[in-house]
DNA sequence: TGACATTAGTTGCATTAACAACTAATTTAG
DNA sequence: CTAAATTAGTTGTTAATGCAACTAATGTCA
């Protein structure tokens, strides 16, 4: 037994292929940059303007900020969509009466239009890409998807 | 009955929140960038730059078309990457003599010595992500992605 | 052998993202 | 009531990314 480094340490080894945040990562930028090259394709969205649009879908009259943390998405990143979207007449947005610091957005007829041709398109490519799991698995790895971001929101590294 | 709207159809329902590449997503970045802020703060090292160097532990000598396939990180962010880290004197590098476009690259001792650090570190940064799922669980997560992964490359929106 | 296509790697450029500074409105405390 | 702190949103700056054009070397095939 010389020092800290014992058998069970040994030159521990990684194989980036094997290495699970690897993994994700890759999985990830492959099922959003299909996703991704549709939407682009289809409807000259990209994935954040789509995932504005999807939260204002489900939450008409969100403010920016309500979208930024329904998305995920960086508060200037979302500012500058906004813009576009705004600019595109695909969204429409108004100073909210009660906190004048608040803007309430909403889908226009046309971005609502965009929204239901793009909300079964979306639905389609989720079935197609588990479309290799059963119904069981896929319910498991739903499960664990949410338990490890759970997890994961709370480590420090 | 109306249009083309059927009640199968209906106004179907996208729920950001439950949509199985968005929270790919989300959790990828979360995992990510742990990661990545702990190899930046003791290294200096940003993801791209940690992928290069454990392709280089696991294969020395690639070059860096092989280490781009590997990573599945573009070439020209590797070319960039591979640069820094020449100028850092983690990496080393040789023209290939059967084919002088190749590169034959090696991590340096002191690449080495990185490296051998790093690794053990990841391992337990992974180990503690996945703390919240059972060996079983774990395993089942494993050939989850597997499969979703091969699946999702053969796909074409 | 010699034109043509392919491959390895680099570089330029345009887009996207992250981070911080800023303005304006609101809330909190004394 | 007012000064300080907080919050919503915008903008500037810089870095990361992605794509395409380019050079140089190799491979293909008539």
């Amino acid at each position: 037994m010389s020092d800290k480094n014992e058998n069970t340490t040994k030159t521990s080894l990684l194989i980036l292929e094997r290495y699970l945040p690897y993994r994700l990562s890759i999985l990830s930028n492959r099922t959003s940059s299909l996703v991704a090259q549709s939407y682009k394709d289809r409807f000259g969205l990209s994935i954040t303007q789509w995932r504005i649009m999807a939260v204002l879908g489900e939450y008409p009259g969100a403010s920016a900020d309500e979208i930024s943390a329904k998305t995920q998405i960086e508060k200037s990143l979302i500012s500058r969509a906004i813009s576009n979207l705004l600019n595109r007449n695909l969204i429409q947005r108004q100073i909210s009466k009660e906190d004048k610091r608040r803007t309430k957005i909403d889908l226009t007829e046309t971005g609502y239009d965009v929204y239901s041709q793009i909300v079964p398109l979306s639905l389609k490519y989720e079935e197609q890409i588990l479309s290799c799991l059963s119904d069981d698995e896929q319910a498991l790895l739903s499960e664990l998807i949410d338990r490890l971001y759970v997890n994961a929101v709370k480590l420090q590294f």
